[in-house]
DNA sequence: CTGAAAGCGCTTACAG
DNA sequence: CTGAAAGCGCTTACAG
């Protein structure tokens, strides 16, 4: 029976107060010191008399003992935590978002396999002054930043007090801290390339988020290819969006009343392309016949949606799962040179896509 | 200037070891006690002189001083973090499915919301004995439980021992502690009825993961509406799954080359149905002419799909809010009742029901 | 093979 | 308004 209130933890077997046991109980019930009480809760690194070990197991039993792992990290001084932090725009996108799924799958993933647990660092950055005390407050032995803003100084500011980091799509601001990534030039390079080699001329681009930088690539590949095919791309061309069907299926909107409309859409990712298409199908506009879209991402809902979507695969598992050994190698104390690990996406031809209607 | 080794931080400034600097070192720096400097650091409670204030904050400064988290911890016997554990199957699905993200979503927002860290414990359950210590280290103040498998001992453990537990998606377990829930067996029972009122009498389901209390409802509710109604439920209507598209279009398979296939499919959830979709796109069945599906969980993919899934939408976002809600108050040691919250599905209808074809 | 003691970096009555 | 001291529950050289 439970009597109550605040943090307290009531013994049935009393029916008072009881407190729940510490190793020091355990050293005074079973008669060892607490050096070897703690070494053979420990599983070592010290010998320990069979007999030993058995007494302090059994009072270790009789008392349910639980070591406390606050006080042990305190005194180890590492957490066997790592810490992820989602840099995008909004806390209510972050899961949503399938490519941060994805990669959060993949860190989890590892961290399991290696012995580490994981820990959400829910504040946003609100500059180093303000937030640099939160991230290294020692309840992590290391941090995992996936597709920091790049508008902050985050990267830089973490990187200067020497805690171990890496970034997932960080892009240019790379730089500082060891990264992994997703070649986005290159990915949008064969998205253009596609869709020029199909006869395509009038091309139109939405883009995902701005500030990030992932957003920022593929506008600028956009433009290049543009440029480099010798063909206009005019600003009521390139949309802005914010990786989601809604802003899709808006932009698409605006570009297929223009005047002179595009025959091929590059959206930079599937969410925009999902909407996009859905604005087209009501708008009528037949796709691919007269409308080919080539997307980013290769989430499950590009092989399900009608038509299937062309689109980037990124291996964003790849990328998640190598981000986090080296963090976890980080940590261990291996030297990691501040470099980029670049993954190379893979276009898909479904659909979506075909030469342009006369 | 400190000098170290292990787990070295490095100083750029002096090219040497040093150690972050502690609340020693500011009280040492500034002149004053420990007790002031802690005082001033966390903005209270006791009255400060401003003239103190500002020359602890100043050699806070100075330091570059951040208070350790663990050991605060450590000190105020709370962590200010909820554990969240995912009872499902395999770790690699907890994030792609596509029900975790959306609860872990949730709860990530009322996390941030209510000041509380999060973080995943990953071990897998393996039993009271050997779990049940991992699970109550002193480094959550609470627990929430996402879809325990029925099989354990994980809630029943977790209720004796007095940690602030919630529970989602547990069903029957829910006795033991307080839950959030969705109402599973009404929720199939709209289903079911949905397509009995079309007129279907040769009804097929496929299951979920059968150690998923969900799932076990939906089987028994499928039975129980197949009796109601005077139907045969023949054992090779009854289809085992694991909420994957790819156990779906298996066992489509199987129910399609069945002697007299059924013209409905109850399926478990959305995954299932897709597919069952690309299945019976494949051998030529027509959805919803000949075939008509209706599934479970409403999630993005139902409404993208062609043709639209027929589903319930579960309110997983209130689910997962609520239950992170009842958590946080439980912490704070607002008394709370043993007792389950239910949430009422919603029976969308979409494009993949018609009566059946004669 | 085992123990005594110092230390991890904070917080918080208690006393003034 | 401020300080000295004990305490949170572990780990780990050091000594035997």
């Amino acid at each position: 029976m439970y009597i109550f209130s605040q943090s307290k933890r009531f013994d049935c077997t009393h029916g008072g107060v009881t407190k729940m046991a510490t190793i020091y109980d355990v050293a005074k019930e079973s008669g060892f010191s607490l050096a070897t009480v703690s070494n053979v809760v420990n599983g070592g690194p010290r010998p320990v008399r069979p007999e030993t070990r058995r007494r302090i197991l059994e009072a270790v039993e009789r008392l349910d003992y639980h070591p406390n792992a606050v006080a042990r990290d305190l005194a180890r001084q590492r957490t066997q935590t790592i810490g992820i932090v989602f840099g995008v725009v909004d806390l209510s996108e972050i899961v949503i978002n399938a490519y941060s799924a994805a990669v959060l799958q993949a860190v989890m993933s590892v961290a399991a396999e290696t012995g580490y647990n994981l820990t959400h660092l829910m504040p946003p950055w609100r500059g180093a002054s303000r937030s640099l005390r939160q991230y290294r407050d020692g309840r992590t032995d290391g941090l995992l930043i996936v597709a920091p803003p790049t508008d902050s100084d985050m990267l830089p500011a973490l990187a200067s007090i020497g805690v171990p980091v890496v970034a997932v799509s960080a892009g240019r601001q790379q730089a500082s801290v060891p990264s992994v990534d997703v070649d986005d030039a290159y990915g949008a390079k064969l998205a253009m390339q596609h869709l020029l080699d199909l006869g395509h001329r009038r091309i139109a681009h939405i883009t995902g988020h701005l500030n990030l930088e992932s957003a920022q690539v593929r506008l600028q590949t956009y433009r290049e290819c543009m440029a480099a095919a010798n063909l206009e791309a005019p600003e009521e061309y390139q949309r802005q969006g914010y990786y989601s069907p809604e802003s899709g299926a808006d932009q698409m909107r605006r570009l297929l009343t223009l005047p002179h409309p595009p025959t091929a859409l590059f959206a930079a990712n599937d969410e925009i392309a999902v909407g996009a298409i859905e604005t087209a199908r009501e708008m009528g506009v037949e796709i691919p016949r007269c409308l080919s879209i080539v997307a980013v991402d290769d989430r499950p809902v590009a092989s399900l949606i009608t038509p299937a979507l062309t689109t980037l695969h990124q291996p964003f598992d790849a990328v998640g799962r190598e981000a986090a050994r080296r963090l976890v190698a980080a940590i261990q104390g291996q030297p990691a040179a501040v470099e980029t690990l670049l993954f190379q996406p893979e276009l898909v031809v479904r659909d979506s896509t075909a030469p342009p209607c006369s």
